[in-house]
DNA sequence: CTTAAAGTGTAGATAAGACTAAAAATTTAT
DNA sequence: ATAAATTTTTAGTCTTATCTACACTTTAAG
């Protein structure tokens, strides 16, 4: 039996070890928990135990074989809750993380099945995430920050990398949102503000808000 | 903040001192929690401390004003979600106990409100019980037990006592639902045994089963 | 009305998960 | 290469929710 606390543990490493394969250090994962280091310690040292990941003292750690397939079905459930939120209930995409964040935690193989066929099968969550499948895949989707486009280019907005309610709110406030079409006008050299004409209205963005959207070329 | 184990309590509280609303014992609690009556005696004393529950040593305990919303609270979140589980994803209604009993748990006004309008504002759960409206009233509804139906009565299966797995799939196999047109033809006095006439079949049913059946006389 | 049985409560122990303080290992800088 | 800084671990404590063992009330029987 995996506790609430170990998915949690799991999750977080998952996300921090994700990019850069290499092992996930204590700190970070203390970090992200928003707890100590040597909580961090303890509960590692649980996960060890058990098999859920591999840990060698002071080099960090990273998730097994079964510590990865319980990592991905905590985040599978996390975003097909968000979805369930969004399209059947009428939550905003600034609004479903605290809640999805109880709700990944029901166990119930049937209640998982069942909800991924009542929302038919999506494969992203509402900040363009995509959802695992019940065999713990995960469907890749080439995306590039927006940061990293040329003038010129235009492209599609397929996700967001800061899913925090304050930029999601801000991308609400001035219409951005997945599937908006994206034009890049101008970057500008000296504080790496981009202006964008999206869906025909033209803005300027700040560097922040360019490195927090990813963007599909077509 | 009222912890999942707290809120556990308090609704085995209420349901124990439903119906005699003569104060809740121990033993019964602990009895209906599975657990130790000394476990009981423990966290009936934090209830008290919180104020949910009035508490005499050696008199048992009755939920408070504020111990009664809580307790209310739940049992709103079970039934609510049991209806989702039946009408919108295909759980039958003897599977959905024990998810119930998680999604209960989950912390959010505004999911439970936009759950009870998504599910157009259901005043019963699929066993029969009603749902607790948002300010936790509770919908009364008069019906009895089976048990005491007369010969010759008709009357509506409404619901279930006992809303065990094993007594609902018996009722599935003979097609027995909420629903259900039941004319009483006669009844044995040696063993409280009933023959019926439901929805146009005839079937003898023991005293076990009329003692569990909810049913309106019309 | 007194005593045995049943029911309750108290004390002390345990496990999970977190924390603080301090020790140990590793990394960085001189 | 060694000292300083940083990171990580350990040791010991706390809280929550359990448990066992035992002590105390209440109730029921005689």
């Amino acid at each position: 039996m995996v506790t609430l606390s170990e998915e949690n543990y799991l999750k977080t490493i998952f996300h921090l070890g994700r990019h850069d394969k290499a092992s996930v250090s204590t700190n970070a994962i203390a970090q992200k928990m928003e707890t100590k280091a040597s909580s961090a310690t303890d509960m590692i040292k649980k996960l060890s135990e058990k098999g859920l990941v591999d840990y060698q003292k002071y080099k960090g750690v990273q998730l097994s074989e079964n510590g990865r397939l319980a990592a991905i079905s905590v985040i599978r459930k996390h975003r097909l809750w968000e979805v369930f939120l969004v399209n059947k209930l009428s939550f905003s995409w600034d609004e479903v993380h605290e809640v999805a964040e109880q709700l990944e935690h029901i166990k119930s193989e049937k209640l998982t099945l069942e909800l991924e066929s009542f929302l038919d099968y999506p494969t992203q969550d509402p900040h363009g995430d995509p959802i695992p499948d019940s065999n713990g895949s995960i469907p890749s989707t080439q995306k590039l920050l927006l940061a990293k486009a040329k003038q010129g280019h235009h492209c599609i907005c397929v996700g967001v990398k800061d899913s925090s309610s304050d930029f999601l709110k801000y991308l609400d406030k001035y219409k951005i949102a997945l599937g908006s079409q994206i034009k890049v006008i101008s970057k500008e050299a000296y504080d790496e503000s981009m202006t964008l004409k999206i869906n025909d209205i033209q803005k300027t963005i700040s560097k922040e808000v360019a490195q927090n959207l990813f963007v599909k070329t077509n």
